[in-house]
DNA sequence: CTGTTAAACTAAACACTGTCAAGATAAGGC
DNA sequence: GCCTTATCTTGACAGTGTTTAGTTTAACAG
Protein backbone atom coordinates (compact mmCIF):
# COMPACT_ATOMS: atom_id res chain seq x y z
CA UNK A 1 0.00 0.00 0.00
CA UNK A 2 1.89 3.15 -1.38
CA UNK A 3 0.94 6.71 -1.01
CA UNK A 4 -0.83 8.01 -4.20
CA UNK A 5 1.67 10.24 -6.27
CA UNK A 6 0.43 13.49 -7.40
CA UNK A 7 -0.78 13.92 -10.78
CA UNK A 8 0.20 9.96 -11.94
CA UNK A 9 -1.96 8.55 -14.50
CA UNK A 10 -2.93 6.05 -12.18
CA UNK A 11 -4.45 7.34 -9.41
CA UNK A 12 -3.30 4.72 -7.22
CA UNK A 13 -6.28 4.41 -4.92
CA UNK A 14 -8.91 5.24 -7.24
CA UNK A 15 -11.34 2.81 -5.77
CA UNK A 16 -11.57 4.32 -2.47
CA UNK A 17 -11.43 7.85 -3.77
CA UNK A 18 -14.00 7.08 -5.65
CA UNK A 19 -16.23 5.83 -3.05
CA UNK A 20 -15.05 8.75 -0.53
CA UNK A 21 -15.91 11.42 -2.87
CA UNK A 22 -19.56 9.47 -3.68
CA UNK A 23 -20.30 9.71 -0.32
CA UNK A 24 -19.36 13.22 -0.30
CA UNK A 25 -21.79 14.05 -3.37
CA UNK A 26 -24.59 11.91 -1.59
CA UNK A 27 -24.17 13.86 1.60
CA UNK A 28 -23.87 17.20 -0.33
CA UNK A 29 -26.32 17.03 -3.03
CA UNK A 30 -28.49 14.22 -2.13
CA UNK A 31 -29.64 10.99 -3.83
CA UNK A 32 -32.03 12.85 -6.12
CA UNK A 33 -29.34 14.67 -7.57
CA UNK A 34 -26.31 12.62 -7.39
CA UNK A 35 -24.18 13.01 -10.37
CA UNK A 36 -21.48 10.17 -11.01
CA UNK A 37 -19.63 12.81 -13.49
CA UNK A 38 -19.16 15.23 -10.54
CA UNK A 39 -17.51 12.60 -8.69
CA UNK A 40 -15.44 12.13 -10.60
CA UNK A 41 -14.15 15.93 -11.61
CA UNK A 42 -14.13 16.35 -7.38
CA UNK A 43 -11.03 13.98 -7.82
CA UNK A 44 -9.89 15.00 -10.90
CA UNK A 45 -10.68 12.31 -12.85
CA UNK A 46 -12.28 11.17 -16.36
CA UNK A 47 -16.15 10.27 -16.29
CA UNK A 48 -15.60 7.12 -17.72
CA UNK A 49 -13.01 6.31 -14.68
CA UNK A 50 -15.55 4.74 -12.10
CA UNK A 51 -16.95 2.44 -14.33
CA UNK A 52 -13.86 0.64 -14.50
CA UNK A 53 -14.40 -0.31 -10.94
CA UNK A 54 -18.33 -0.34 -10.09
CA UNK A 55 -19.26 -1.09 -14.14
CA UNK A 56 -21.87 1.88 -13.56
CA UNK A 57 -23.85 4.11 -10.96
CA UNK A 58 -25.78 1.28 -9.76
CA UNK A 59 -22.59 -0.47 -8.73
CA UNK A 60 -21.18 2.41 -7.10
CA UNK A 61 -24.38 3.08 -5.24
CA UNK A 62 -24.97 -0.64 -4.16
CA UNK A 63 -21.06 -0.48 -2.53
CA UNK A 64 -21.99 2.28 -0.71
CA UNK A 65 -24.70 0.84 0.55
CA UNK A 66 -22.56 -2.31 1.31
CA UNK A 67 -20.78 0.09 3.28
CA UNK A 68 -24.08 1.67 5.00
CA UNK A 69 -24.77 -0.97 6.64
CA UNK A 70 -21.31 -2.43 7.96
CA UNK A 71 -21.31 0.64 9.51
CA UNK A 72 -24.85 0.51 10.53
CA UNK A 73 -24.02 -2.84 12.47
CA UNK A 74 -20.61 -1.20 13.73
CA UNK A 75 -22.70 1.85 15.21
CA UNK A 76 -25.23 -0.85 16.91
CA UNK A 77 -22.24 -2.60 18.72
CA UNK A 78 -20.71 0.70 19.16
CA UNK A 79 -24.01 1.78 21.74
CA UNK A 80 -24.43 -1.84 22.72
CA UNK A 81 -20.84 -1.43 24.97
CA UNK A 82 -21.35 1.46 26.23
CA UNK A 83 -24.38 -0.44 28.19
CA UNK A 84 -26.14 -2.63 30.34
CA UNK A 85 -25.11 -5.94 29.40
CA UNK A 86 -28.95 -7.25 30.22
CA UNK A 87 -30.67 -8.57 27.22
CA UNK A 88 -33.21 -5.73 27.04
CA UNK A 89 -30.70 -2.79 27.21
CA UNK A 90 -29.17 -4.59 24.70
CA UNK A 91 -31.53 -4.15 22.26
CA UNK A 92 -32.98 -1.47 23.20
CA UNK A 93 -29.36 0.50 22.85
CA UNK A 94 -29.11 -1.27 19.18
CA UNK A 95 -32.15 0.43 18.23
CA UNK A 96 -30.94 3.70 19.18
CA UNK A 97 -27.80 3.12 17.50
CA UNK A 98 -30.34 2.09 14.12
CA UNK A 99 -32.03 5.16 15.24
CA UNK A 100 -29.25 7.03 15.30
CA UNK A 101 -27.13 6.07 12.30
CA UNK A 102 -31.06 7.02 10.58
CA UNK A 103 -30.27 10.51 11.38
CA UNK A 104 -26.83 11.20 11.13
CA UNK A 105 -26.72 9.81 7.20
CA UNK A 106 -30.32 10.31 5.81
CA UNK A 107 -29.15 9.95 2.59
CA UNK A 108 -27.44 7.12 2.87
CA UNK A 109 -29.81 5.41 4.88
CA UNK A 110 -32.70 6.24 2.10
CA UNK A 111 -29.75 4.55 -0.27
CA UNK A 112 -30.06 1.42 1.90
CA UNK A 113 -33.42 1.29 2.18
CA UNK A 114 -35.83 2.85 -0.60
CA UNK A 115 -33.13 2.53 -3.46
CA UNK A 116 -35.07 0.23 -5.82
CA UNK A 117 -31.87 0.12 -8.89
CA UNK A 118 -29.72 -1.25 -5.97
CA UNK A 119 -27.50 -4.69 -7.42
CA UNK A 120 -29.27 -7.92 -5.21
CA UNK A 121 -26.35 -10.01 -6.92
CA UNK A 122 -23.75 -7.85 -4.68
CA UNK A 123 -22.25 -10.26 -2.27
CA UNK A 124 -20.58 -8.14 0.21
CA UNK A 125 -23.81 -5.92 0.40
CA UNK A 126 -26.07 -9.22 0.76
CA UNK A 127 -23.91 -10.05 3.56
CA UNK A 128 -23.52 -7.29 5.14
CA UNK A 129 -27.67 -6.82 5.07
CA UNK A 130 -27.66 -10.17 6.44
CA UNK A 131 -25.26 -9.49 8.92
CA UNK A 132 -27.40 -6.25 10.60
CA UNK A 133 -30.15 -8.72 10.63
CA UNK A 134 -28.88 -11.37 12.08
CA UNK A 135 -27.69 -8.97 14.64
CA UNK A 136 -31.62 -8.01 15.09
CA UNK A 137 -32.91 -11.52 15.75
CA UNK A 138 -30.32 -12.64 17.92
CA UNK A 139 -30.94 -9.09 20.33
CA UNK A 140 -34.18 -9.78 20.05
CA UNK A 141 -34.35 -13.37 20.96
CA UNK A 142 -32.02 -12.74 24.13
CA UNK A 143 -34.99 -10.85 25.13
CA UNK A 144 -36.90 -14.35 25.44
CA UNK A 145 -37.58 -16.52 28.72
CA UNK A 146 -37.76 -19.79 26.71
CA UNK A 147 -36.76 -19.20 23.08
CA UNK A 148 -38.21 -23.46 22.69
CA UNK A 149 -41.26 -22.53 24.03
CA UNK A 150 -42.44 -19.57 22.44
CA UNK A 151 -41.14 -19.77 18.97
CA UNK A 152 -43.86 -17.67 17.64
CA UNK A 153 -43.49 -14.97 20.28
CA UNK A 154 -40.19 -14.51 19.23
CA UNK A 155 -40.85 -14.18 16.15
CA UNK A 156 -43.79 -11.60 16.90
CA UNK A 157 -41.41 -9.88 18.96
CA UNK A 158 -38.34 -9.63 16.67
CA UNK A 159 -41.04 -7.93 13.77
CA UNK A 160 -42.41 -5.74 16.31
CA UNK A 161 -38.73 -4.51 17.36
CA UNK A 162 -37.61 -4.22 14.00
CA UNK A 163 -40.44 -2.19 13.15
CA UNK A 164 -41.00 -0.02 15.39
CA UNK A 165 -36.94 1.31 15.10
CA UNK A 166 -37.20 1.10 11.75
CA UNK A 167 -40.33 3.35 11.47
CA UNK A 168 -38.92 5.50 14.06
CA UNK A 169 -35.91 6.03 12.04
CA UNK A 170 -37.32 6.41 8.85
CA UNK A 171 -39.63 9.18 9.81
CA UNK A 172 -36.83 10.90 11.92
CA UNK A 173 -34.79 11.08 8.91
CA UNK A 174 -36.92 11.41 6.50
CA UNK A 175 -38.63 14.68 6.56
CA UNK A 176 -37.31 17.92 7.14
CA UNK A 177 -39.98 19.69 8.90
CA UNK A 178 -41.16 16.39 11.58
CA UNK A 179 -44.26 16.13 12.78
CA UNK A 180 -42.45 13.17 14.99
CA UNK A 181 -39.81 15.11 16.50
CA UNK A 182 -42.10 17.56 17.40
CA UNK A 183 -44.15 14.99 19.15
CA UNK A 184 -41.01 13.75 21.06
CA UNK A 185 -40.89 17.34 21.90
CA UNK A 186 -44.04 17.93 22.76
CA UNK A 187 -43.75 14.48 25.78
CA UNK A 188 -41.43 16.05 27.60
CA UNK A 189 -39.16 13.05 27.73
CA UNK A 190 -35.43 13.20 25.76
CA UNK A 191 -35.29 11.44 22.69
CA UNK A 192 -33.48 8.05 23.72
CA UNK A 193 -35.64 7.75 26.52
CA UNK A 194 -38.88 8.06 24.60
CA UNK A 195 -37.72 5.58 22.24
CA UNK A 196 -36.61 3.25 24.49
CA UNK A 197 -39.73 3.35 26.07
CA UNK A 198 -40.92 2.54 22.36
CA UNK A 199 -38.87 -0.64 22.05
CA UNK A 200 -39.39 -1.80 25.38
CA UNK A 201 -43.08 -1.58 24.92
CA UNK A 202 -42.71 -3.57 21.22
CA UNK A 203 -41.49 -6.33 22.70
CA UNK A 204 -43.83 -6.49 25.07
CA UNK A 205 -42.47 -6.09 28.15
CA UNK A 206 -45.05 -8.25 30.08
CA UNK A 207 -42.50 -11.08 30.76
CA UNK A 208 -40.45 -8.70 33.45
CA UNK B 1 -66.83 20.49 -19.63
CA UNK B 2 -66.62 19.22 -22.85
CA UNK B 3 -64.65 16.39 -24.37
CA UNK B 4 -61.45 16.90 -25.77
CA UNK B 5 -60.81 16.90 -29.25
CA UNK B 6 -58.98 14.42 -31.33
CA UNK B 7 -56.10 16.68 -32.32
CA UNK B 8 -56.49 19.79 -31.11
CA UNK B 9 -53.85 22.42 -30.10
CA UNK B 10 -54.89 22.90 -26.91
CA UNK B 11 -55.35 19.48 -25.54
CA UNK B 12 -58.45 20.29 -23.21
CA UNK B 13 -57.76 18.94 -19.90
CA UNK B 14 -53.81 18.70 -20.38
CA UNK B 15 -53.16 18.96 -16.49
CA UNK B 16 -55.17 16.06 -15.34
CA UNK B 17 -54.21 14.17 -18.02
CA UNK B 18 -50.16 14.82 -17.42
CA UNK B 19 -50.86 13.86 -13.65
CA UNK B 20 -52.64 10.27 -15.12
CA UNK B 21 -49.83 9.59 -17.66
CA UNK B 22 -46.92 10.58 -14.60
CA UNK B 23 -48.53 8.01 -12.48
CA UNK B 24 -47.95 5.00 -15.17
CA UNK B 25 -44.78 6.41 -15.56
CA UNK B 26 -44.25 6.06 -12.02
CA UNK B 27 -45.14 2.56 -11.71
CA UNK B 28 -43.39 1.40 -15.20
CA UNK B 29 -40.05 3.15 -14.35
CA UNK B 30 -40.04 3.92 -10.94
CA UNK B 31 -39.04 6.86 -9.40
CA UNK B 32 -35.65 6.68 -9.60
CA UNK B 33 -35.84 7.04 -13.64
CA UNK B 34 -38.77 8.95 -13.93
CA UNK B 35 -38.86 10.80 -16.80
CA UNK B 36 -40.96 13.90 -17.50
CA UNK B 37 -39.98 13.90 -21.38
CA UNK B 38 -41.38 10.32 -21.11
CA UNK B 39 -44.81 11.30 -19.58
CA UNK B 40 -45.76 14.20 -22.38
CA UNK B 41 -44.13 11.92 -25.50
CA UNK B 42 -46.93 9.27 -24.27
CA UNK B 43 -49.59 12.37 -24.69
CA UNK B 44 -48.58 13.69 -27.57
CA UNK B 45 -47.38 16.96 -26.26
CA UNK B 46 -43.67 18.52 -26.37
CA UNK B 47 -41.46 18.33 -22.98
CA UNK B 48 -41.92 21.98 -22.44
CA UNK B 49 -45.80 21.61 -22.03
CA UNK B 50 -45.89 20.17 -18.41
CA UNK B 51 -43.85 23.63 -17.48
CA UNK B 52 -46.76 25.26 -17.60
CA UNK B 53 -48.83 23.51 -15.50
CA UNK B 54 -46.61 22.86 -12.82
CA UNK B 55 -43.23 24.43 -13.01
CA UNK B 56 -41.28 21.92 -13.24
CA UNK B 57 -40.77 18.10 -12.74
CA UNK B 58 -40.88 18.74 -9.13
CA UNK B 59 -44.14 20.73 -9.06
CA UNK B 60 -45.73 17.66 -11.28
CA UNK B 61 -43.71 14.94 -8.38
CA UNK B 62 -45.87 17.31 -5.35
CA UNK B 63 -49.13 17.42 -6.82
CA UNK B 64 -48.77 13.56 -7.61
CA UNK B 65 -47.96 13.16 -4.22
CA UNK B 66 -50.73 15.59 -2.94
CA UNK B 67 -53.09 13.30 -4.75
CA UNK B 68 -51.05 10.13 -3.05
CA UNK B 69 -52.18 11.77 0.66
CA UNK B 70 -55.45 12.03 -0.34
CA UNK B 71 -56.05 8.59 -1.30
CA UNK B 72 -53.99 7.22 1.81
CA UNK B 73 -56.58 8.71 3.89
CA UNK B 74 -59.41 7.61 1.44
CA UNK B 75 -58.42 4.03 1.74
CA UNK B 76 -57.77 4.13 5.39
CA UNK B 77 -61.38 5.62 5.58
CA UNK B 78 -62.91 3.15 3.57
CA UNK B 79 -61.23 0.23 5.45
CA UNK B 80 -62.96 2.03 8.49
CA UNK B 81 -66.47 1.88 7.08
CA UNK B 82 -66.16 -1.83 6.42
CA UNK B 83 -65.66 -3.20 10.27
CA UNK B 84 -66.71 -2.60 13.94
CA UNK B 85 -67.24 0.82 15.20
CA UNK B 86 -65.25 0.34 18.57
CA UNK B 87 -62.29 2.53 18.68
CA UNK B 88 -59.50 -0.50 18.60
CA UNK B 89 -61.09 -2.04 15.66
CA UNK B 90 -61.33 1.56 14.13
CA UNK B 91 -57.20 2.19 14.76
CA UNK B 92 -56.40 -1.19 13.35
CA UNK B 93 -58.32 -0.92 10.06
CA UNK B 94 -57.12 2.89 9.50
CA UNK B 95 -53.70 1.18 10.11
CA UNK B 96 -54.08 -1.75 7.67
CA UNK B 97 -55.30 0.58 5.12
CA UNK B 98 -52.32 2.67 5.40
CA UNK B 99 -49.91 -0.83 4.82
CA UNK B 100 -52.23 -1.73 1.83
CA UNK B 101 -51.84 1.58 0.07
CA UNK B 102 -48.10 1.55 0.64
CA UNK B 103 -48.06 -2.30 -0.47
CA UNK B 104 -49.70 -1.37 -3.78
CA UNK B 105 -48.88 1.41 -4.55
CA UNK B 106 -45.06 1.65 -3.66
CA UNK B 107 -43.38 3.93 -5.87
CA UNK B 108 -46.14 6.47 -4.82
CA UNK B 109 -45.73 5.76 -1.59
CA UNK B 110 -41.93 6.53 -1.81
CA UNK B 111 -42.56 9.46 -3.02
CA UNK B 112 -45.14 10.92 -0.68
CA UNK B 113 -42.56 9.60 2.30
CA UNK B 114 -38.86 9.35 1.00
CA UNK B 115 -38.75 12.25 -1.88
CA UNK B 116 -36.57 14.99 -0.36
CA UNK B 117 -36.93 17.42 -3.18
CA UNK B 118 -40.74 17.99 -2.92
CA UNK B 119 -42.24 21.17 -2.56
CA UNK B 120 -43.36 22.20 0.97
CA UNK B 121 -45.10 24.93 -0.08
CA UNK B 122 -47.41 23.56 -1.81
CA UNK B 123 -50.71 24.29 -0.29
CA UNK B 124 -52.69 21.20 -0.99
CA UNK B 125 -50.06 18.53 -0.11
CA UNK B 126 -49.53 20.19 3.15
CA UNK B 127 -53.12 20.27 3.79
CA UNK B 128 -53.48 16.66 2.84
CA UNK B 129 -50.52 15.64 4.75
CA UNK B 130 -51.82 17.47 7.62
CA UNK B 131 -55.19 15.53 6.96
CA UNK B 132 -54.20 12.16 7.13
CA UNK B 133 -51.96 12.76 10.12
CA UNK B 134 -55.04 14.08 12.39
CA UNK B 135 -56.51 11.04 11.16
CA UNK B 136 -53.96 9.48 12.90
CA UNK B 137 -53.87 11.04 15.95
CA UNK B 138 -57.81 11.25 16.67
CA UNK B 139 -58.35 7.53 15.93
CA UNK B 140 -55.42 7.03 18.53
CA UNK B 141 -57.37 9.51 21.34
CA UNK B 142 -60.32 7.86 20.23
CA UNK B 143 -59.08 4.90 22.49
CA UNK B 144 -57.78 6.59 25.59
CA UNK B 145 -60.47 6.16 28.24
CA UNK B 146 -59.66 9.15 29.85
CA UNK B 147 -57.92 11.78 27.43
CA UNK B 148 -57.05 14.74 29.97
CA UNK B 149 -55.86 12.43 32.86
CA UNK B 150 -52.99 10.94 30.61
CA UNK B 151 -52.18 13.43 27.76
CA UNK B 152 -48.51 12.27 27.90
CA UNK B 153 -50.09 8.43 27.14
CA UNK B 154 -52.11 9.91 24.40
CA UNK B 155 -48.98 11.24 22.63
CA UNK B 156 -46.71 8.16 23.12
CA UNK B 157 -49.37 6.08 21.89
CA UNK B 158 -49.69 7.75 18.88
CA UNK B 159 -46.31 8.15 18.02
CA UNK B 160 -46.29 4.17 18.32
CA UNK B 161 -49.77 3.37 16.35
CA UNK B 162 -47.96 5.68 13.77
CA UNK B 163 -44.22 4.33 14.18
CA UNK B 164 -44.86 0.36 13.91
CA UNK B 165 -47.62 1.06 11.36
CA UNK B 166 -45.05 3.30 9.17
CA UNK B 167 -42.48 1.01 9.59
CA UNK B 168 -44.35 -1.81 8.35
CA UNK B 169 -45.34 -0.30 5.27
CA UNK B 170 -42.04 1.04 4.76
CA UNK B 171 -40.37 -2.50 4.94
CA UNK B 172 -42.82 -4.05 3.12
CA UNK B 173 -42.98 -1.71 0.32
CA UNK B 174 -39.46 -1.27 -0.41
CA UNK B 175 -37.94 -4.65 -0.44
CA UNK B 176 -38.08 -7.01 -3.48
CA UNK B 177 -37.09 -9.92 -1.68
CA UNK B 178 -38.76 -9.00 1.20
CA UNK B 179 -37.98 -10.49 5.26
CA UNK B 180 -40.49 -8.80 7.10
CA UNK B 181 -42.91 -10.42 4.41
CA UNK B 182 -40.83 -14.07 5.23
CA UNK B 183 -41.26 -13.61 9.13
CA UNK B 184 -45.29 -12.73 8.36
CA UNK B 185 -45.22 -16.19 6.79
CA UNK B 186 -43.08 -18.38 9.09
CA UNK B 187 -45.74 -16.75 12.30
CA UNK B 188 -48.19 -18.94 10.64
CA UNK B 189 -50.56 -15.94 11.07
CA UNK B 190 -52.37 -14.06 8.04
CA UNK B 191 -50.86 -10.60 7.16
CA UNK B 192 -53.85 -8.46 8.37
CA UNK B 193 -54.30 -10.18 11.56
CA UNK B 194 -50.50 -10.14 12.56
CA UNK B 195 -50.51 -6.56 11.78
CA UNK B 196 -53.39 -5.74 13.60
CA UNK B 197 -52.06 -7.80 16.87
CA UNK B 198 -48.69 -5.30 16.31
CA UNK B 199 -50.77 -2.38 16.64
CA UNK B 200 -52.60 -2.77 18.74
CA UNK B 201 -49.75 -4.18 21.07
CA UNK B 202 -48.41 -0.76 20.42
CA UNK B 203 -50.87 1.25 21.64
CA UNK B 204 -50.63 -0.56 24.67
CA UNK B 205 -53.72 -3.23 25.26
CA UNK B 206 -52.67 -2.60 28.95
CA UNK B 207 -56.77 -0.72 29.29
CA UNK B 208 -58.53 -3.21 28.02
C1' DC C 1 -69.56 38.91 -36.23
C1' DT C 2 -65.04 41.10 -35.23
C1' DG C 3 -60.85 42.50 -32.94
C1' DT C 4 -58.08 42.02 -28.93
C1' DT C 5 -56.08 39.78 -25.07
C1' DA C 6 -54.58 36.06 -22.51
C1' DA C 7 -53.76 31.32 -22.17
C1' DA C 8 -51.95 26.99 -24.04
C1' DC C 9 -48.74 24.84 -26.46
C1' DT C 10 -44.66 24.29 -29.95
C1' DA C 11 -39.84 24.79 -31.73
C1' DA C 12 -35.28 25.12 -31.04
C1' DA C 13 -31.61 25.35 -28.27
C1' DC C 14 -28.60 24.76 -23.97
C1' DA C 15 -26.20 22.58 -20.40
C1' DC C 16 -26.33 18.70 -18.31
C1' DT C 17 -26.50 13.51 -17.48
C1' DG C 18 -24.70 8.24 -17.82
C1' DT C 19 -22.45 5.05 -20.89
C1' DC C 20 -19.76 3.02 -24.48
C1' DA C 21 -15.85 1.94 -27.94
C1' DA C 22 -11.29 2.87 -29.00
C1' DG C 23 -6.94 4.38 -27.82
C1' DA C 24 -3.12 5.93 -24.62
C1' DT C 25 -0.40 5.04 -20.47
C1' DA C 26 1.67 2.74 -16.78
C1' DA C 27 2.49 -1.29 -13.67
C1' DG C 28 3.86 -5.98 -12.79
C1' DG C 29 5.40 -10.60 -14.14
C1' DC C 30 8.71 -13.24 -16.69
C1' DG D 1 14.42 -6.01 -21.49
C1' DC D 2 9.55 -7.33 -23.37
C1' DC D 3 4.75 -8.51 -22.95
C1' DT D 4 0.51 -8.67 -20.85
C1' DT D 5 -2.90 -6.72 -18.24
C1' DA D 6 -5.10 -3.29 -15.62
C1' DT D 7 -6.04 1.52 -15.51
C1' DC D 8 -7.46 5.72 -17.16
C1' DT D 9 -8.46 9.20 -21.22
C1' DT D 10 -10.58 10.75 -25.43
C1' DG D 11 -14.41 11.50 -28.02
C1' DA D 12 -18.79 10.57 -29.05
C1' DC D 13 -23.87 9.41 -28.48
C1' DA D 14 -28.47 9.34 -26.83
C1' DG D 15 -31.31 11.05 -23.39
C1' DT D 16 -32.51 14.33 -19.63
C1' DG D 17 -34.86 18.92 -17.59
C1' DT D 18 -35.41 23.71 -18.53
C1' DT D 19 -35.52 28.17 -20.90
C1' DT D 20 -36.64 31.67 -24.54
C1' DA D 21 -39.07 33.06 -28.30
C1' DG D 22 -42.68 32.33 -31.23
C1' DT D 23 -47.21 30.20 -32.89
C1' DT D 24 -51.84 28.75 -32.31
C1' DT D 25 -56.20 28.79 -30.22
C1' DA D 26 -59.78 29.99 -26.86
C1' DA D 27 -62.21 33.47 -24.38
C1' DC D 28 -64.06 37.69 -24.14
C1' DA D 29 -65.49 42.54 -25.05
C1' DG D 30 -67.50 45.56 -28.52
Amino acid sequence: MQLPRKKAYHHGDLKTAILIAAEAELVAHGLESFSLRRVAKAIGVTPAAPSHHFGNTNGLLTELAALGFRRLLAEQKDRQDRVAHDALGQLVASGIGYIDFAVNNPNLFQLMFNWRNLNEDHETLVAHRQAAYDHLVSNVEATQPDAHQSARRALVDAMAAWVTVHGIASLLSSGKTNRLAELQKRSGTDRDSLFGELIVKAVGASHF
